[in-house]
DNA sequence: ACCTTACGATTACGTTTGTAATCTGAACGG
DNA sequence: CCGTTCAGATTACAAACGTAATCGTAAGGT
């Protein structure tokens, strides 16, 4: 029954959520809670999966502490227990730490030279500086 | 050249590197070609290694098509056959891609929000971004 | 009271990753 | 020549991951 949330515990989302985690996590960031085969709708055919697989993504999902359940009649509602926003911002910032030395300048040369930046970005990046800069 | 890079082939670097693996890359980024006793100099005590794990590394990464190996007397030296540069690229869009759905400017926003932003990175932003209109 | 069925739980199994120990063969010291 | 030593190669093995089949059980229909 869900009360725990890890081994070493430390909280939601402590332990890593891998590629395929994410998936079902996206589906349930999306609208939460959902049953697993509300999830496995969602995400099933896009991913090639069967239930079966989207069951065990859950199950570890909550042993990591990512999800949470709610009993209803016969089966679980999932909700997730981080939001979305936290994790991208912690996977953002794991990323520049790795390879940018928690530097955030050198990845946007990158993606400025990789092309990765669309006009509407570089409007969008701009007007984030000057409400910054207030 | 460059025949065989791999069973799939598909150029060098089309095969994930792990974090571990990583740390030797960032080695031999640094300085190379290099020995696997080098290699380990550089990383064994920081990680916590001994020399066999950077050997596996270094063989994996090899079987990887990520380095370059040439023979020197009785043992190797290995030279990355991906530039760092490439690597962080790839990576970068990958994450953008993951999670921000390929648009840079949320990315931007939530690096800024949870302060990963320095002085210097956001006067260096700038300025790229005044180059980039150029 | 059954039988089916629809759940979660348990088990499975190959691959990748982290972290090594051991084996094998060649070079070097004596 | 012969043993020690130092390479790379082979093997090891547990944890995480991707992907699922099977088990057990409780709810619902009849």
């Amino acid at each position: 029954m869900a009360a725990n949330v890890g081994p070493g515990s430390g909280g939601a989302g402590t332990e890593r959520i891998s590629e395929a985690e994410l998936a079902v996590m996206e589906a349930l960031w999306l609208t939460s809670p959902q049953t697993a085969a509300e999830v496995c709708d969602a995400v099933c055919t896009q991913r090639g999966w069967s239930i079966p697989t989207v069951k065990t993504l859950l199950s570890r999902l909550v042993a990591k502490g990512a999800l949470a359940t709610k009993p209803d009649g016969r089966r679980f509602l999932y909700t997730p227990r981080i939001a979305r926003h936290d994790y991208v911002g912690t996977e953002s910032k794991r990323l520049v730490e790795r390879l940018f030395g928690g530097r955030a300048a050198p990845l946007f040369a990158h993606l400025a030279e990789s092309e990765a930046l669309t006009a509407d970005d570089i409007s969008e990046i701009e007007r984030l500086l000057q409400e910054m800069k207030k």
